[in-house]
DNA sequence: TACATACAC
DNA sequence: AATGGTGTATGTA
């Protein structure tokens, strides 16, 4: 498998875009140099006195650790590819991705045996996989999947919450506290939250057809990582006990937690961390090599303490609300300047939409060599009019531009937001404005195949139908719930997200 | 506040 | 021949 390795830099070796990498991957290492010379500088005292430091901040976390709550991870297996292979059976068997020539959003299993890959163009894929099927996205079905997930988990935790399309959190410890009221047998707390969430994944299945994978731990630090550990179709269960999540953690590469990417993940390899045990051991280089910040999240990770809330928070708001477009490299000022007026406008739209101003707009630009610029105006009033947005960066795109580099992407953000002239006030979207409606303009029951009148009476009919109450089981599809006569008017015509996103769908939302 | 970088999905 | 878009957080000046 060394091999597809060689494929991939074989496909893009003399690019534009491996050189910057290149050069990127130079500037890490550089970093890492000067951190490692840092390091030598050291003395056995020094980092004997960093280590006590970071006993005391060890010895806060375990203060704080919280191991009462049930946390669950659901995330859906290759969820675009899966309901793509629902859809199309011809699919099922082969090797096929989701996305297109440019970009992959996700491969199914037998794809990834070649090595193909979630943000992998699709012309490399097919270097690898000569016979990989590529399907165009088609987000008005992950949506209406989604929605149907979502459906699922709300009856195991109303409060639940989405972080994307295929993966949300949900806080389980209530559900479980309920069910030991009832008869559970001599089943422990530990095992009825094993079987609910065992029970939420099949009825996730029956409902969409799909699989889901799931981890139950005290946090959502914890579970991320669990739900990954039985994947595809596969749960896990991390006890709520500090011996065993610390030796859950010990070999535990630092790279699967959430937060630790590629650079830290280097910088860690290149300190002999790569496995989160081995971040308590060198502690002390913690300390003395990084910030306040990463040192907190590191420790951590380590320990597993985490906060155990699964991103609820009553009073954030939306910081940022962004447009950005990639197209042939060009330095035709004309063209680009176009450009630039649609995306104020399409910019302008998302704003008004959100009810929202923006006081600092920032033009983004990326050249053909793949160098991103950002240039930020803070206006003296916060706007939304394309007109004003356009003001404000058409200056710095004609400064750029003097620079004569032909450039590959432009984007207009719009920050230090606040709530626009008679609007709620600055506030996180709801789902379901992020997400858009669900697609099904006869309402109709996913499981018994019965149309109902409308979306709540839909909810509130597959609810009873999975619990297995609606008509017993015996009767034939087709006939609408609830006593309606005719199938329902075809669906309100509320704004739809337009889908020229390719995969934007950040929703670290709460359901409101 | 401006800009760059890292990260998630 | 060819490598995405939206949003958050953080470090630094």
């Amino acid at each position: 498998m060394i091999q597809i390795f060689q494929i991939i830099e074989e496909a893009s070796r003399g690019s534009k875009f491996y050189n910057h990498k290149k050069q990127r991957q130079e500037k890490i290492d550089e970093r890492i140099r000067r951190m490692l010379e840092l390091k030598d500088s050291f003395t056995p005292e020094q980092i004997t006195r960093a280590e006590a430091q970071m006993d005391a901040l060890t010895a806060q976390l375990e203060q704080s650790r919280d191991l009462s709550r049930f946390i669950v991870h659901v995330d859906m297996d290759a969820f675009y590819a899966a309901v793509e292979m629902r859809d199309r059976p011809e699919l099922r068997d082969v090797p096929m991705a989701v996305g297109s020539n440019s970009m992959l959003s996700t491969s199914n299993y037998a794809a990834r045996k070649f090595g193909v890959r979630a943000a992998m163009p699709g012309f490399i894929g097919r270097k690898l996989c000569p016979q990989l099927v590529i399907v165009p996205c088609d987000f008005e079905k992950y949506r209406a999947a989604s929605q149907l997930v979502q459906q699922v988990m709300a009856r195991y935790d109303p409060d639940f919450s989405m972080v994307s399309l295929d993966e949300g959190y949900l806080d389980i410890t209530d559900r479980v506290a309920t069910e030991m009221d009832g008869d559970t047998g001599d089943q422990t707390e530990d095992e009825v939250a094993q079987r609910l969430v065992g029970e939420m994944r099949a009825e996730i299945c029956r409902l969409t057809r799909l699989t889901a994978s799931a981890g139950i731990a005290a946090n959502g630090m914890l579970a991320k990582i669990c739900s990954d550990q039985n994947k595809p179709d596969g749960q896990f269960f991390l006890p709520r006990e500090r011996p065993a999540v610390l030796d859950f953690l010990r070999e535990l590469p630092v790279r699967k937690v959430s937060g630790i990417g590629n650079v830290l993940s280097q910088q860690l390899a290149a300190l002999e961390v790569t496995r989160c045990g081995e971040l308590l051991e060198r502690r002390g280089l913690v300390r003395l090599l990084f910030s306040e910040c990463t040192q907190l999240s590191l420790m951590r990770a380590g320990l597993g303490a985490d906060p155990p809330g699964v991103g609820r928070d009553e009073d954030s708001h939306q910081k940022s609300v962004s447009t950005e477009t990639t197209f042939a490299a060009t330095a035709d000022s004309a063209q680009l300047s176009e450009l630039l007026g649609e995306l104020c406008q399409q910019l302008s739209e998302d704003l008004r939409r959100k009810g929202l101003r923006g006081r600092t707009v920032t033009l983004k630009l990326k050249t053909s060599s793949f160098v991103v610029r950002s240039r930020a105006t803070t206006l003296a009033e916060p706007t939304s009019t394309a007109a004003a947005l356009l003001a404000a960066t058409r200056p710095a795109l004609a400064r750029e531009l003097s620079a004569g580099e032909p450039l590959r992407l432009l984007g207009v953000r719009a920050s230090a937001l606040v709530a626009a002239e008679g609007a709620a006030g600055p506030r996180q979207a709801t789902l379901t404005e992020m997400t858009g409606r669900a697609a099904a303009p006869r309402h109709e029951c996913p499981v018994c195949g019965r149309t109902a009148g409308s979306l709540a009476e839909l909810s509130a009919h597959v609810e009873r139908c999975l619990d297995g109450e609606a008509g017993g089981g015996g009767e034939q599809n087709g006939g609408p719930v609830g006593g309606q006569k005719r199938p329902p008017a075809p669906h309100s015509g509320l704004p739809r997200t337009k889908h020229k996103r390719i995969d934007s769908f950040f929703t670290a939302v709460k359901r409101s």
